[in-house]
RNA sequence: GCUGCCGUAGCUCAGGGGUAGAGCACUCCCUUGGUAAGGGAGAGGUCGGAGGUUCAAUUCCUCUCGGCAGCACCA
């Protein structure tokens, strides 16, 4: 048998006979680091101890001071004791798969039966005592045949179904803990009494289809997380429950901003309090687009079928269409139109009118445009997931040679806007030409570069969503995350070859030909439904100044102060911030607490001592000490800070 | 759309085969109080909708609408 050399992170070379395992190493190492030992990495890759090593080796030993790996090693091992455990009490019940996932794992089973709460409850119990049997790990490698074998003897059809979809030649690795087997790429812990038994959960049960393919059977997916310790695992809950309290639907309703009900599903009625929020956002965009070189538009609503049959909608999107058709006893003729679901289609109208010159590119034309799509019922989400909603959208007409620097200069603007509104990180992703798509691989080759390059330029590096693309050109997504992490699609950039030819869009070259203009679809907020939610929810509901709603109520003391009240809130809406009184007969208690919890930003408390000298009591938002100032000082503070940061 | 769960007062929720209850909010009265709930009284519900079982349904069953979680979808 020939020798290996094992290189330890210190650099020292150690010998061993080659087929030596990880925990040989770890051993002979130290008895105590053997025991703590989880798992090892070999050049690098993440291994079980129990695997052999054949040749020389960059090698690392991990215990549970080893963050990643242990947490790993952790959610996967739950993973199988869970499965593991829903077979001990329910033998009949059969296994899929079970990956770790952000937090924790899942694993997918087929079940007649659902799995109830109480459920959870049982296989958490049983889950325990499985870990305290402190099973070994076991691992051997199988061939195709052998496993097949055995899972159509076992009656497990889903994991022949895995197997199968193995390539040929790779290695099936066999796990067991304790007579419970699974296959897996592994690696696990050494044994699994090193899960610790105090600090995972069961969360939910939920179904997921069988390959992520809605063609196939429904599965019952059971979420748990699991963390190196109890106080991890308390800290994780505690973060969930801080979540749910910034809940846009939550917030929504605490500071009356909008409400949603069912005669139309999907779609928001507006408040006072939100549509100020609205409306605000609004101004500042149409003051960004302004400068930003844009020409806005105003489109239908309702448009003929003809024009989506033109565009495509018709073939490709019609299940997502609101359909109208007009009766014939109100109609002259029977007309079938669509509610529109895009603006696009619209803009290239504009944009067909008249004759258009290589010198009118590019051309930036914006519309806050209402859209309506029929988006599939589990869709819906509070006002991030809408039937109905306005884009901040705009079409960008230019010529392939426009489209990397027009994707630069658009980057910087979303960039500053994101920046303005709070959002310093937001991550881009970039998605590339999906199977199917329209336009020649040197088109695509082109745009693809552009963006990468342009996104680059920016400093950017994209996260890679490799095929996801329309199948009208390649993409960049903006991406801002909600209250309990997940992500939301804001601002998107696409190039589209292929509407400009459907629709017949054309331009006078320099060279005095007709030329096919390139259209850049872009939105920054996204729709002002979601963008406005993802804002509520990274702000806990707590506003910047200009964005809020009621940024100031002013509160009186004593009955004897209202008439001062009044004149102070004449005064701060005369110097543009919306302030409002509060002259109830309530303690002043009674008034800080409920517009606390309203989350006014400024509470102005006035009683004889502020009427006699003229002054405020200024109480700020989240803080517990007040100061009284000269009324005039705090108004054109106040007035300051209301202007929108792109005028200040 | 699919699977599961949920739907009782404006909100948060309890209840449960014999036609409903709490706290907060709301209205009125008392209280003029100095920075996160002063006191009292009152009003408020065809228990999401439609069928069915039953002497009797808000409660049990079916369907339907809506919501929530996840999956699928997301031009």
């Amino acid at each position: 048998m020939s020798e290996i050399s094992i290189t330890l992170p210190d650099g020292n070379s150690r010998n061993y006979p080659a087929g030596v395992t990880g925990m040989d190493v770890a051993k002979d190492i130290s008895t105590s680091l053997a025991k703590k030992a989880i798992s090892c990495s070999v050049n690098g890759e993440h291994r079980d101890l129990s695997r052999v090593i054949e040749s020389d080796a960059e090698f690392a030993i991990h215990t549970m001071q080893d963050d990643a790996q242990a947490l790993e090693l952790i959610r996967h091992d739950c993973a199988h004791v869970m499965a593991r455990a829903v077979q001990e009490l329910w033998p009949d019940v059969k296994v899929t798969i079970g990956p770790v996932i952000n937090n924790g794992w899942y694993y997918d089973f087929d079940r007649a039966e659902p799995f109830t709460p109480e459920d959870l409850a049982t296989i958490e119990k049983k889950m325990r005592e499985i870990i305290n049997k402190k099973d070994m790990v076991r691992t051997e490698t199988w061939d195709r045949a052998r496993a097949i074998k055995f899972y159509e003897d076992n009656n497990e059809p889903y994991k022949v179904e895995l197997v199968n979809m193995i390539p040929e030649g790779e290695d099936l690795r066999m796990y067991w803990h304790g007579d419970w087997q699974d296959l897996c790429r592994g690696p696990h812990l050494v044994h699994t009494a090193q899960i610790p038994g105090d600090s995972f959960k069961l969360m939910s049960v939920a179904g997921a289809y069988w390959r992520g393919d809605s063609n196939n059977a429904m599965l019952q997916r059971i979420y748990g997380v699991a963390f190196k310790n109890k106080n991890d695992l308390k800290a994780h809950l505690h973060m969930l429950e801080q979540a749910a309290l910034r809940d846009h639907r939550k917030l929504g309703r605490e500071m009356d901003l909008f409400h949603m009900q069912e005669e139309a599903p999907g779609q928001v009625f507006w408040h006072p309090n939100g549509w100020r929020i609205y409306t605000t956002l609004q101004d500042y965009m149409r003051r960004k687009q302004t400068a930003g070189g844009y020409v806005e538009v105003n489109t239908p609503q309702v448009v003929d079928r003809k024009l989506w049959e033109a565009s495509g909608h018709w073939e490709k999107y019609q299940e997502n269409m609101f359909i109208v058709e007009v009766d014939e006893d109100h109609a002259r003729e029977k007309a079938v139109n669509a509610l529109k679901p895009m603006n696009c289609p619209c803009h290239v109208q504009i944009f067909n009118q008249g004759l258009k010159s290589y010198r009118d590119l590019p051309l930036r034309m914006a519309e806050f445009g209402s859209c309506n799509r029929y988006e599939p019922s589990g869709a819906l989400h509070g006002i991030m997931r809408v039937r109905g909603f306005t884009q901040d959208d705009g079409h960008i007409f230019c010529s392939e040679d426009q489209i990397e620097e027009e994707t630069k200069v658009y980057i910087e603007f979303l960039s500053e806007i994101y920046r303005d509104l709070g959002f310093e990180n937001f991550r881009v992703k970039f998605s590339d030409r999906p199977e199917t798509r329209s336009g020649s691989d040197e088109v695509w080759d082109k745009a693809e570069q552009a963006l990468l390059s342009a996104t680059r330029a920016a400093g950017i590096e994209p996260e890679m969503n490799p095929g996801e693309g329309a199948f009208y050109g390649p993409k960049l997504e903006f991406v801002l995350t909600d209250a309990i992490g997940r992500d939301w699609q804001c601002g998107t950039h696409q190039v589209d070859f292929v509407l400009p030819e459907r629709l017949d869009a054309s331009y006078i070259g320099q060279d005095g030909a007709k030329h096919r203009p390139v259209m850049l679809h872009r939105a920054t907020l996204g729709s002002f439904e979601r963008f406005i939610g993802i804002l509520i929810e990274s702000h806990a509901g707590k506003l910047p100044f200009w964005l809020a709603p009621r940024q100031v109520v002013v509160a009186s003391i004593v009955s004897d102060a209202n008439d001062y009240a009044q004149k102070v809130v004449d005064d701060l809406r005369a110097s543009g911030v919306r302030a409002e009184t509060d002259v109830r007969n309530e303690k002043i208690n009674y008034k800080v607490r409920e517009h606390s919890l309203a989350k006014v930003p400024v509470i102005l408390a006035v009683g004889m001592k502020e009427v006699e000298q003229g002054s405020v009591s200024v109480r700020r938002l989240g803080q517990k000490q007040t100061s009284v100032d000269a009324f005039e000082t705090v108004k054109l503070g106040l007035a300051k800070e209301a202007i929108a940061p792109d005028l200040a």
